[in-house]
DNA sequence: CGGAGAACTGGGAGCGCTTCCAGTTTCCCC
DNA sequence: GGGGAAACTGGAAGCGCTCCCAGTTCTCCG
């Protein structure tokens, strides 16, 4: 009953008494639920406003079991990978989709194994609405998590081995078989593919991709090459490259990252690009128009691949049940090939 | 009292009973809290592990007026400013440090107007236990939602025009000083800049920097050509000071993104770097390394930025009072200059 | 003008957890 | 062996909000 205090923030019970209406009332009022007259719900909006109310999420959040945000979770052994600016692209769409919806995002990296722990828990708790998973590796310990959730789980890109309910994917060997085939109706027959971490599911899906091209072009694929999605590590796979195969005339790279140090190596190498050896990467993102020259790439819709996550998600919460979605990619040509 | 239901989630009373224990005590034990005996502790743990409880963080937020949890928000007319790989670094940072604390982090991008209102009332509740402010802009709405909140908030760079309380910056001016300086210092004498969006602080202390630099040295600052951080707003500008300036020989670009711009047009336009004319960036992000010739950049701690930011926050938290902290930077020398 | 039904109101019971506090038990030491 | 402190226990009161439900008032038509 202390009328003093350090100015604590106001509660729906004052703005009923400074209002003079009942609690319930109140409520709908600023819910702007039926069943409220209309000089009430005057009032109560004056007393609100005059008080400074602004209700109280936890409370709200205890009483319709609902907290109104959403995790949004970045698998991954070290948090650099989150520097890709792939989930950021991600975000914008995820946020841009729940902002639509009310719900807050909360963004989770799970790198350590403290953050995974945190993952795991908040998944089985209800501490959030529902989550969205990305970048599941082979074994990832969230892939457990996410059975035990006590909400709806949407995957971004599907995890390694496993087909869940739910997931949005983009299409992968389909992006990956055009790029090689673009490559090769550029008349490239010595075409290596500079691929992603295998242990991910967009790794070997652009790499299953590029041989199913190479093999119904009557080619032969190369052996995986494996990188890690940086830009060095596509240098370095490059150089490497080089030296085994001194003759190959083209190179799928699996993201733009990649293709971008291939672009390096080879200009470092004296190999001109496309006259030589053409380029071709993955991702369309900013590096790609940024490297010189220019990567021609499979573009893939990425705020799009957040928007339905999050879309989907929000349709699970409100108890529908979304069908999968596979989103498409389409080849943009620029300089390198 | 339905023994049945759709398997709800067991709650802490479940556990009392089945541990035959209180609940205070069955809390207690769980929140690792003093005066619990041995064997109801491990009475407890053991109903809870048989029942698969995990505590209701939206209840336990309402008992302990701590929601756990801590906002970035990232302000922008236009949500694609976050595309910058800058952010995701800052998120790395904080991301960790609030890791340490056990406080997720929700991120708020708050571009649209209803964006910034959802903001705006989640600064004004009891929402999260604290937030981070960055990427202000003059006469930001941000700034006034931060007067009104009722929880902590850091702001990550200064706002334009104001020096808040709680912030951590980066030495924007002296960084660009001394970019500046080793331009001169390589005999260039007409070093024109790209500036960032001059609405930012960011954008008008690097120009800062850059004009004091030039002054002290005795030569004559440039007016500033205006960018947005973006490298075809680089490459843009860039063109634009050729056009003008046919004779320069050096610019300081104000960050990585724009620098790399102006080497795209100064290649395009047959000036070779550095021999011609000399460029540096800032930032020293991945494009820096990636660009040709790689980028001399002035380096500044951005996942660093983050970290800092978050620990000040959970200060602030906790009731301390932190103070603000400016950051270093340190010139990266490449091919560039 | 009476009464059925619609519209509206407000009391009160939670939501699941923490924590105060008074009561009990245990433990030591003189 | 007794007394008091220390350790422990559990009942109960919230945290601030939503929403069910029973009760009241208003409307409108026969």
């Amino acid at each position: 009953m202390a009328k003093d205090a350090p100015r604590r923030q106001p509660t729906l019970d004052e703005v009923t008494e400074l209002a003079g209406v009942s609690r319930s009332v109140a409520s709908r009022a600023l819910n702007n639920a039926p069943h409220v007259s209309r000089a009430k719900r005057e009032a109560v909006e004056r007393a609100a406003r005059q008080l400074g109310y602004v209700p109280n999420p936890t409370a709200r959040a205890l009483a319709t079991r609902q907290t109104g945000a959403a995790a949004l979770v970045v698998s991954g052994e070290d948090p650099s990978i989150f520097a890709d600016p792939f989930f950021a692209q991600v975000i914008v769409g995820a946020s841009a989709a729940l902002e639509e919806a009310d719900l807050h995002l909360m963004l989770c990296l799970a790198a350590s194994d403290r953050g995974r722990k945190r993952v795991g828990e908040l998944l089985r708790s209800k501490g959030a609405d529902g989550a969205m998973l990305m970048a599941l590796r082979v074994d990832d310990p969230l892939t457990r998590m996410a059975e035990e959730a006590v909400m709806p789980v949407v995957f971004g890109g599907r995890p390694v081995g496993s087909t869940p309910r739910w997931y949005v994917d983009v299409d992968n060997v389909g992006g990956a078989r055009e790029a090689t085939e673009y490559l090769v109706s550029r008349g490239r027959t010595r075409v290596a593919a500079i691929c992603g971490r295998l242990d991910t599911e967009a790794g070997r899906a652009r790499y299953r991709g590029y041989r199913d091209a190479m093999l119904a072009a009557g080619l032969e694929p190369f052996p995986p090459r494996e990188g890690d999605f940086t830009e060095p590590s596509g240098a370095a796979a490059m150089a490497a490259l080089l030296a085994d195969h001194p003759d190959l005339d083209g190179v799928f790279a699996a993201n733009d990252n990649m293709g971008a140090g291939a672009l390096r190596t080879l200009r470092g190498a004296g190999r001109p690009v496309p006259d030589d050896v053409a380029v071709v990467g993955f991702d369309d993102l900013a590096v790609a128009r940024i490297a010189d020259p220019p990567l021609t790439t499979v573009h893939q819709p990425i705020a799009a691949l957040g928007r339905e996550m999050a879309r989907m998600l929000v349709a699970l919460i409100n108890g529908q049940d979304p069908t999968p979605l596979i989103l498409p990619t389409r080849l943009v040509t620029r300089l390198s090939a």
